[in-house]
RNA sequence: GCCUGGGUGGUGGAAUGGUAUACACGCACGCCUUAAGAGCGUGUGGCGAAAGUCAUGCGGGUUCGAGUCCCGCCCUAGGCACCA
C-alpha cells in the first residue's frame, strides 16, 4: 500500500455527491417498476412535516437509517421501494405559518422546496418519481373520499363533545398538544368548550385492533403502548334499584365479586340522575342537600381538567340524600356524588367498595362510611401484626395480610383471594370467582357481562383552516322532513364524489378566529352550495379533518401515483386480465397493492404509538371491510405494517432536540463541510438505531477522518494477492458486518469496518475481491463515495447498488488458524493455536493444550475439560 | 403509583454465559514541519517495580466460568395514570 498521500486525489465530496446524486435522478436508478419487479420490497419511513425551519439531524437520522436497510436490501436481489412525502396539512404546518406570518400555502411551497433539497443531498435511494404532499388537492380528495367511506359505512357520525380551547391561542387544540391539561405551546391553561363535532367510530374495532397485535412483529413497548390505550377491562354491568323513584341506577365493575361489601354508590357530577335531583323531582331530599349539591356541581364544572385529575387531589363528594338497595343482600345504601368518578368511562357511576378499592377506600375514610371486608387473602389465617400507617408504603396494600371483619383496617386489599361474608359466594377463589359470580347475577338477572374499553371515538373535526374540507353537505329542509343520505342523520349528504375534491379556497383571513368556527364559516361562496338530494340551499360543513386522517392511508397513494397515475395504461400491461380499478373508485390499484403490501418494513419513531399507529392500523381494517364498493376493490391485509422498527431519538449535549431548547442542528452545514457520507456515517455510528444517540461535532471530524483515509487507500491501492491475516478478516468482516446490518447494529457494523481497515492498511497487500467485498460492505453507509471508487477502479459494470452483496467466504475459513485461550478453573493459562478444520474436534484440542495443562497442575487432576469450539478451553482440577 | 427501557473508562459506546472495555472521541508523547494546521506513529481502567491483583449501580445466589441468568434493593430516562 502507498502511505504517500500526496499523489492520491483529493477528497471532494461536493464534487462526487452532485455527481451520483443527479445521475440516480436522471438514471431513475431508484425508481422500481411496480408491475413487473419480481422481489418487490416497500421499505417505508414515516414522512415528515414540514413545519419547522427545514430537516433537522433527527430527522436525517432516521431517514439514513431507514436508507441504510433499504440500500442493503437492494443489494440482496430485492426491488426496494423507498417513497418519500411531506405531511404539510394540519395544525403544525399551520401554527408554523402563523409564527412566521405568510399564508400557509405560500408557506407550504417554500418547505417543499427546501426539504426536498434536503432530503436529496443526504444521498437516500429515494423514487423521485413518486412524491405526494397531504396538501395537494389530488391527494387530498381522497383524503375526503376516505371520509366519504366512513360516512357511508355508518363510522362517521356526530355529536356534541367538549373540545380543548387554548384561551390565550385563541383555537382548539388537539388532544396530543394538550400535555397535563395545558397548551404545549404557552403553558396557559386549556379550557373545555361543548361544539358539535365529527367522530369516527374507531371503537367498533376495540377487539381488532387488540387481537392485532398478536400477529405483527412490533416493539413490545408500541404493543404495550397500545394494548393500555384501548384498555380493555373486563367485568359486569349491575342494576341497583334507587329508593323513592321508580328508577336503576347501573353500574360497570371489574370486580363483581365483591358486590357484598359494596357500602355505598358513587355518581359523577354530571350523571343525568344528578340532575333530576336538582329539579326537585323528589320531595323527601332536603332543600339544605339540594343546594350542597348545587354548589358542588357548579364547583366540579368550574374546575379546570388539569384539577380534576390531579393523581393526589383530596377526594371530595356530597350526599345525593337517595338510598339505593344492594341487589344481593337488600341492604340499604346511600348514593353520593364525587368528581372522582368521570361521567366518561362505564355508566358514569359505581359501586363502591371500600374494602377493597383504594379510591374508594379514602373516599370513606374521609365522609366515614361503613367498610366491609369480603375478600380475604390468600394464606389469611396468617395473623399480622397492624404497622402505623405512616410506615406504609402504597406497594404494601397488594400485600396486607389481615383477619377479616376488623372493624376500620388501616389499607384497603387489592389482591386475589377468596371470598368471604358473602353468603353463597363463600370460599370462591379469583380468578374463577369472577365468571362464576357474573354467572350467578345472569342468572338472578342482577346484571350483565361487559367489557370496557379506555379508547374513545376518534375526533376527527378541527375548526381549522389548513386541512382538507370534511366534504359533507348539511341541508335545513331535508333535515325538517326527516330525510338524509343515512337514517339516523337526517339532513347530512356526502358531496357527490365526482365533484371531490371540495377544494380549500384560497381565502387571507384564514387564521384561527377564536369563536369555535373555522375560518371557512366566514366565506358563503364556499359553504353555500345545494342539496345532492333537494336541490335547495344548503351548506357545507366548514371544519376540516384532523391531520392524522391525512397520514392514516399514504402509504397506499404512494404506490398509485407516478407511472401508476395513468392507470388506465397499466391495466392493458396487466397479464392476468383481471380488470383492475380505473382510478374513480378508489384511490389506489388493487392489483399493485397485492404486489407491494403490506408494507415490508416501516420505521419511524416509537412517539407515535398510539396515535399514527394506531389510526393507520383502524383505517386499514376499514379498507379491508370497505362497505359500499366492489369487493375486488378492498384491501387484502388488516395489519398494514406487519413490521415496525422503531428507531431512537438524536439528543444534542444530553439534551432532546427541539426549537424551544434552542439546540436543533441542521444537517446542511455538516453536508457542506464534510460531504453527505460522512454525516450518515456519523449518524449511524454514534449509538444503536433503536437507541439513538448524542450529537457532537467533535466526533463527526473522526468520522470525516475515516472516511479520507479509505478515499486515499483506494485511490493508491496496488492489487496482489491477499496475506492470509487478509483472508480471515475479510471473511470475519462480511460475515459479520452482514448480521449487523440485519439487525440494524449499524454502529457495530462500522466499527467492524474500521477494524478490518486497521488491519489492513499498513502495507499489506489485498486482492481485488477483498476489496470489492469492502467496498459493498461499506455502500450503505456512504452511497456517494464507494459509487465514485467503484467507477474509478473499473471493479464492475453499473452502479454498485445493482451489485450483489459478497458472498461468505467460507473456503478461507478452513484454511486459517484460531487462537483459543486454556483456562484452569477459569483462570487464564495460556493459548493454543489450533486449525480451522480442527476446531470443532475436541479430544484434538485438548491433546494440543495438554503439554501447557500439565506444567502447571502442580500434582492435581484434571476432572473434565470444557470446551467452547473456537473460543476457550477450561480445565476442571 | 403502574408499565417499559437503561446504569460498563475522562466521553459516545462494544461484548450468542467463554480473554470485559471492540470502534471512535478526548488526552499524552513522538515523527514530519521554520511554525501552525493537516497527516502519520505509539500509549491510554485502578493499584503495583513486577509477577499479579481489583474493577461492568449496590447486596446475595446459580455456574468450571456472570456485564449477561435468578432473588432483593438503589438510581435514571420514557410512557400511562381517580378508567371503577
Amino acid at each position: 500500500m502507498n502511505k504517500d498521500a500526496s499523489s492520491t486525489k483529493e477528497y471532494k465530496p461536493q464534487e462526487i455527491e452532485a455527481f451520483w446524486q443527479k445521475k440516480w435522478s436522471d438514471d431513475k436508478t431508484f425508481t422500481p417498476s411496480l408491475w413487473t419487479d419480481p422481489k418487490p420490497y416497500f421499505n417505508l419511513m414515516m414522512f415528515p412535516y414540514p413545519s419547522a425551519e427545514g430537516l433537522h439531524v433527527g430527522n436525517m437520522y432516521a431517514f439514513t437509517g431507514a436508507d441504510v436497510h433499504g440500500r442493503f436490501k437492494r443489494m440482496n436481489g430485492y426491488q426496494v421501494f423507498e417513497p418519500i412525502g411531506l405531511d404539510g396539512f394540519g395544525i403544525h404546518s399551520e401554527n408554523y405559518a402563523l409564527k412566521v406570518g405568510r399564508h400557509p400555502a405560500e408557506q407550504a411551497k417554500i418547505s417543499q422546496k427546501n426539504f426536498y433539497r434536503q432530503l436529496a443531498s443526504t444521498g437516500n435511494g429515494y423514487d423521485w418519481t413518486r412524491t405526494l404532499e397531504t396538501y395537494d388537492p389530488d391527494y387530498y380528495r381522497w383524503t375526503q373520499w376516505l371520509f366519504i367511506q366512513m360516512f357511508k359505512s355508518g363510522l362517521a357520525y356526530r355529536k356534541k363533545a367538549k373540545v380543548n380551547w387554548c384561551p390565550s391561542d385563541k383555537t382548539v387544540l388537539a388532544d396530543e398538544q394538550v400535555i397535563d391539561g395545558k397548551c404545549e405551546r404557552d403553558g396557559a391553561v386549556v379550557e373545555k368548550r361543548d361544539l358539535e363535532q365529527w367522530f369516527f367510530k374507531i371503537t367498533d374495532y376495540s377487539d381488532r385492533l387488540l387481537a392485532g397485535l398478536d400477529k405483527i412483529d412490533w416493539p413490545e413497548k408500541v404493543k404495550i403502548a397500545q394494548k393500555l390505550w384501548i384498555g380493555k377491562s373486563k367485568g359486569a354491568r349491575l342494576k341497583f334499584k334507587v329508593d323513592s323513584q321508580n328508577r336503576e341506577l347501573e353500574v360497570f365493575t371489574t370486580r363483581p365479586d365483591t358486590l357484598y361489601g359494596a357500602t355505598f354508590m358513587v355518581i359523577s357530577p354530571e350523571h343525568p340522575l344528578v340532575e333530576e335531583i336538582l329539579s326537585g323531582a323528589d320531595a323527601n331530599i332536603s332543600k339544605r342537600i339540594i343546594e350542597n349539591i348545587k354548589q358542588y356541581v357548579v364547583e366540579a364544572k368550574n374546575k379546570t381538567e388539569q384539577d380534576r385529575t390531579a393523581t393526589d387531589k383530596e377526594k371530595t363528594g356530597v350526599e345525593s340524600g337517595l338510598l339505593a338497595t344492594n341487589p344481593v343482600n337488600g341492604a340499604k345504601i346511600p348514593i353520593w356524588i364525587a368528581d372522582y368518578v368521570l361521567m366518561g368511562y362505564g355508566t358514569g357511576a359505581i359501586m363502591a367498595v371500600p374494602a377493597h378499592d383504594e379510591r374508594d377506600f379514602a373516599f370513606a375514610k374521609k365522609y366515614n362510611l361503613p367498610i366491609t371486608e369480603v375478600i380475604e387473602p390468600k394464606g389469611g389465617s396468617v395473623a399480622h401484626h397492624p404497622r402505623p400507617t405512616s410506615s406504609l408504603k402504597d406497594s404494601d396494600a397488594v400485600a396486607r395480610r389481615g383477619s377479616p371483619n376488623r372493624a376500620t383496617p388501616n389499607l384497603p386489599f387489592v389482591g386475589e383471594g377468596r371470598i368471604i361474608n358473602s353468603e353463597s359466594w363463600n370460599g370462591w377463589e379469583m380468578p374463577e370467582s369472577i365468571d362464576k359470580v357474573i354467572e350467578w347475577l345472569k342468572e338472578n338477572k342482577i346484571g350483565k357481562e361487559e367489557s370496557n374499553y379506555h379508547l374513545r371515538d376518534w375526533l376527527i373535526s378541527r375548526q381549522r383552516y389548513w386541512g382538507p374540507p370534511i366534504p359533507m353537505i348539511y341541508c335545513k329542509k331535508c333535515e325538517e322532513e326527516g330525510k338524509g343520505e343515512r337514517e339516523d342523520m337526517p339532513g347530512w349528504y356526502s358531496a357527490p364524489l365526482d365533484q371531490l375534491p371540495v377544494l380549500l379556497p384560497d381565502v387571507t383571513d384564514w387564521k384561527p378566529m377564536g369563536s369555535g368556527e373555522s375560518p371557512l364559516a366566514s366565506h358563503p361562496e364556499f359553504y353555500n352550495t345545494t342539496c345532492p338530494s333537494c336541490s335547495s340551499v344548503a351548506r357545507r360543513e366548514t371544519d376540516v379533518s384532523d391531520t392524522f386522517l391525512d397520514s392514516a392511508w399514504y402509504y397506499l397513494r404512494y404506490l398509485s401515483i407516478g407511472d401508476t397515475k395513468n392507470m388506465s395504461k397499466d391495466i392493458k400491461t396487466d397479464k392476468n386480465g383481471q380488470e383492475e380499478n380505473d382510478g374513480s373508485k378508489v384511490p389506489y390499484v388493487p392489483g399493485i397493492i397485492k404486489r407491494w403490501c403490506p408494507v415490508a418494513i416501516y420505521i419511524g419513531g416509537a412517539e407515535h404509538s398510539v396515535l399514527h399507529l394506531l389510526y393507520v392500523r383502524f383505517i386499514a381494517m376499514v379498507l379491508h371491510d370497505l362497505k359500499n364498493q366492489p369487493q375486488n376493490l378492498a384491501l387484502e391485509f388488516e395489519e398494514p405494517f406487519p413490521r415496525f422498527f422503531a428507531h431512537g431519538l438524536i439528543v444534542k449535549d444530553g439534551a432532546k432536540m427541539s426549537k424551544s431548547k434552542g439546540n436543533v442542528v441542521v444537517p446542511d452545514a455538516y453536508i457542506n463541510k464534510f460531504g453527505a457520507d460522512t454525516l450518515r456515517l456519523y449518524l449511524m455510528f454514534i449509538g444503536q438505531f433503536k437507541d439513538g444517540g448524542d450529537f457532537r461535532d467533535s466526533g463527526i471530524e473522526g468520522t470525516n477522518r475515516f472516511v479520507k483515509r479509505v478515499w486515499n487507500l483506494f485511490n493508491t491501492v496496488e492489487f496482489g494477492p491477499d496475506s492470509e491475516e487478509t483472508l480471515r478478516m475479510i471473511n470475519k468482516t462480511i460475515k459479520e458486518v452482514t448480521n449487523d446490518i440485519e439487525s440494524f447494529s449499524y454502529n457495530t457494523a462500522i466499527a467492524k469496518l474500521m477494524e478490518f481497515y486497521n488491519h489492513i492498511s499498513d502495507d499489506k497487500k489485498w486482492s481485488k475481491e477483498t476489496a470489492t467485498s469492502y467496498l459493498k460492505l461499506f455502500a450503505p453507509f456512504a452511497p456517494h463515495m464507494t459509487e465514485e471508487l467503484w467507477k474509478n477502479m473499473e471493479l464492475g459494470e453499473g452502479s454498485i447498488h445493482f451489485s450483489s452483496w459478497p458472498e461468505h467466504q467460507e473456503k478461507y475459513l478452513e484454511t486459517n488458524e484460531v487462537i483459543v485461550p486454556i483456562q484452569i478453573n477459569g483462570k487464564r493459562r495460556g493459548e493454543i493455536t489450533v486449525s480451522s478444520k480442527d476446531i470443532k474436534d475436541q479430544a484434538k484440542v485438548e491433546e494440543k493444550a495438554k503439554e501447557i495443562v500439565s506444567a502447571q497442575l502442580e500434582g492435581k487432576e484434571v476432572k473434565k475439560a470444557i470446551y467452547v469450539p473456537g473460543k476457550i478451553i477450561n480445565f476442571v482440577v
